[in-house]
DNA sequence: ATATGCATGTCGCAC
DNA sequence: GTGCGACGTGCATAT
């Protein structure tokens, strides 16, 4: 076993520690509220809301000071077992094996990661205060066209946003120059059956409490094949809405002009 | 620095390394297809459907054999930046920085990790070839209740499963002791309205193509209250059906009869 | 607490 | 490849 500490508060590593070693060290992560990285060979089991086996093999296991829990298989982007965070852990060393358990309320599930053998423990303090923003979401689509209507349409004039009708919320709501209702819905992605459907059901609601003229249009990079057909069907229309080209319009306004829409 | 080889292949860990020593190691690890864990500081820039941008802090990246990165911050199930399987990697040793380029196609897009400060670098073989298996899915409770019809109901019979209709896929379809047509949509948590408008949908396309009478049934643990009054409305039916239990039935019958089914 | 819909969703399967 | 729906989806938000 070699153990290395660097900076007392910052990262503590153990190499092919014992299993005791390993999990006193693990233990002392948890009761410190660190971050901590496991390797070695383990099982899993999880029970909760559907239950689950892995058999032995060589894995990764996270688990943060939230309380979150993640085991990763050498291949994958998506972790083989986990936990949201909130889970309460606990750590039992065995004769011939270190088991971690984790146990979440609200769902009840747990998830146990027995391990055989450890390569590796890192015990880590992480400082992360930096913000994160992302671009060219849905919502960055919904304020481009509040910001500058006529990225729908010219004449276009919004009247609400996310307003809740019966079946769920419209994404933009406006009217056209012809004083007729124009119901929005905006995919961030290539719009298909699903999204068309959506409309349909807005417009219907719609429909029913107003007196005007409704027309419903389909705002989205592309329109699937599948959702151009439904489309016609129901005397629906498309308009191609690119989501760089809206967070770029975004970036350029500074959104100087979006209180007004957003404090109502 | 201190750098702790042990067992050549297994595991190569330096903490606190120089940035161009760091480089070395993670470039290595790249060429060698080896699973990659990185603790440092450092910003992260997305570029691909979306753009994003992650202001400089202390976090985890984990890269792995088959091409795909996971950027983790201290708290959250959920990365905050990754690239998918199937990624390609560079990395770069700057004058102040280490830059990790993570470049995938189909969607084109990138992720770029730069590090200001490493304080470990792990480079691990892991091999793993336990099976997983996960029990109480949707497709269990499918094939429960082709084991053993009267879960839905005494009397009803099979007659296919996940058939094609216009609209998508029936999950059950058979007939009950009255003859008259059963379609059956399955659902392993608590039923929403979307779930009755799918069966709503597959119902109208049954009907239009049968003679017979149809009946539409909701099978899952329970039905929100939402879907309560549509289910009403559209004159459906539930029936409460545990994804447990059904996982339970196949566990008991050990699957015996399921090819007679599988290969229809 | 429940309901609703987005997500850089990812993934697997069928056509 | 594209379409389609499941997922232990997770997550934020609004009621």
């Amino acid at each position: 076993m070699a153990e290395v500490k660097v900076q007392k508060e910052k990262l503590t590593v153990l190499t092919n520690p014992k299993l005791e070693e390993a999990a006193a060290a693990i233990e002392k992560a948890f009761a410190q509220r660190k971050t901590l990285i496991v390797a070695g060979k383990c099982r899993v089991r999880y029970a909760g809301r559907a239950n689950s086996t892995l058999e032995p093999g060589e894995r990764i296991l996270i688990i943060k000071a939230d309380g979150s829990l993640l085991v990763h298989r050498p291949v994958g982007y998506e972790p083989v077992n986990w936990q949201p965070s909130g889970s309460v852990f606990h750590v039992h060393a065995k004769a011939d094996a270190v088991e971690v358990h984790a146990v979440r309320q609200k769902p009840r599930e747990s998830v146990t990661v027995t391990f055989s053998e450890i390569f590796m423990v890192a015990v880590l303090s992480l400082a992360d205060s930096g913000e994160f923003a992302l671009y060219a979401s849905e919502e960055d689509m919904h304020r481009a066209i509040l910001l500058q209507p006529s990225l729908l349409e010219e004449g276009f004039t919004p009247i609400s946003y996310e307003k809740k009708v019966e079946p769920g919320f419209v994404d933009v709501y406006g009217m056209d120059n012809h004083g007729r209702l124009v119901v929005v819905e905006v995919k961030r992605r290539i719009a298909g059956k699903e999204a068309v459907l959506q409309l349909a059901k807005y417009i219907e609601a719609i429909k029913g409490k107003a007196d005007r003229e409704v027309r419903g249009v389909l705002a989205a990079p592309a329109l699937g094949k599948d959702g151009r057909r439904l489309l016609a069907m129901l005397g629906l229309e498309f308009k191609v809405l690119d989501p760089k080209k809206c967070a770029e319009i975004l970036r350029k306004t500074e959104g100087k002009k979006l209180e007004e829409f957003f404090k109502q």
